[in-house]
DNA sequence: TGGTATAGCATGGTAATTCATGGGAATCAA
DNA sequence: TTGATTCCCATGAATTACCATGCTATACCA
């Protein structure tokens, strides 16, 4: 029964009139593990949606606040950004949340919404900025592939 | 109580019109001792499919959570890459995963799936792309191996 | 050593469950 | 009251869990 917290996969659901949507039931069952909720803000750098288990931003702000490091100032004004435009969503019965306007608006959603797993963040895409972002990201990745092998120091032949 | 946890040998099972396909035992026997699951994702760089078990992921997210790099645009890329692709797969009681449309169109994979241990990760091939594959390497290998024996001096053509 | 019983495994089929999604009722705000 | 938001039920499709069978490798016994 023991689980990991790890958003994974791309996910295609639909958002209805209401602007309501499915969360992936495998999302739901790591929040619930959690005992959690689900945080949505506006990206910083991308045309998307990102979210997180509200359990995440505890961290981050705890972390800001111990920081010494230079980036201290930098990183303290970004978490403001976020946590001013951060929201709770809570999912019905059904597994549903209802995302606002303006975080339609800014991800360019209208009737489908793309599932991204981030590990211990999400994203949320419209199909066609994800289709760019996508394919952007892979030739990316490729061009500095030795990066890919590099984040381990354990590693022994 | 098991001494390794690597994942070996060499295995050709079925894939039934469902994508169904058996775990090789040893995998599994791997997998429950870990108390994980398996995770499944394409290969950067071979038409196969790779998979490991949850918890190697588990500390890579971790890495990345801890590396005060919250902002990161470069992680943001290596997250989206393999988490967005990445997915999960618990296995029923006879100890089977259903394998997704996307990873076996990847991999080229109809009817049977070769399992290629590879240590920590393993990967699934179709039988076709496994031969050449094996061919390939130890092609490769077999190139390298007079350099292994005898150390040359000055050998950095 | 050879032959047979046994347990574990891969595989096919099917029943049961979960999930995404649409619609409508109930609740709340102005 | 009207418009909006939240909650709940219904449904079809997809996914998963379970049961059954045949095969293979292993253990056991003579």
């Amino acid at each position: 029964m023991r689980k990991t917290f790890l958003f994974m996969d791309t996910i295609f659901n639909k958002v209805d009139s209401k602007g309501r949507v499915s969360l992936p039931a495998d999302y739901r069952a790591i929040v619930k593990e959690l005992n959690s909720e689900i945080v949505c803000y506006r990206s910083l750098v991308s045309p998307c949606i990102e979210g997180c288990a509200e359990d995440l931003l505890e961290k981050l702000a705890t972390e800001i606040e111990d920081s010494n490091d230079f980036f201290s100032q930098e990183q303290d004004d970004l978490t403001n950004l976020i946590f001013g435009d951060a929201k709770r969503f809570t999912f019905d019965s059904t597994g549903r949340i209802v995302l606002t306007e303006k975080l339609l608006t800014h991800a360019g959603i209208t009737d489908t919404a793309v599932f991204v797993g981030k590990g211990r963040k999400f994203q949320i895409w419209s199909p066609e900025n994800w289709a760019k972002e996508e394919a952007r990201i892979r030739a990316e990745v490729l061009k500095k592939r030795p990066v890919l092998n590099a984040h381990k120091s354990g590693d022994n032949a």
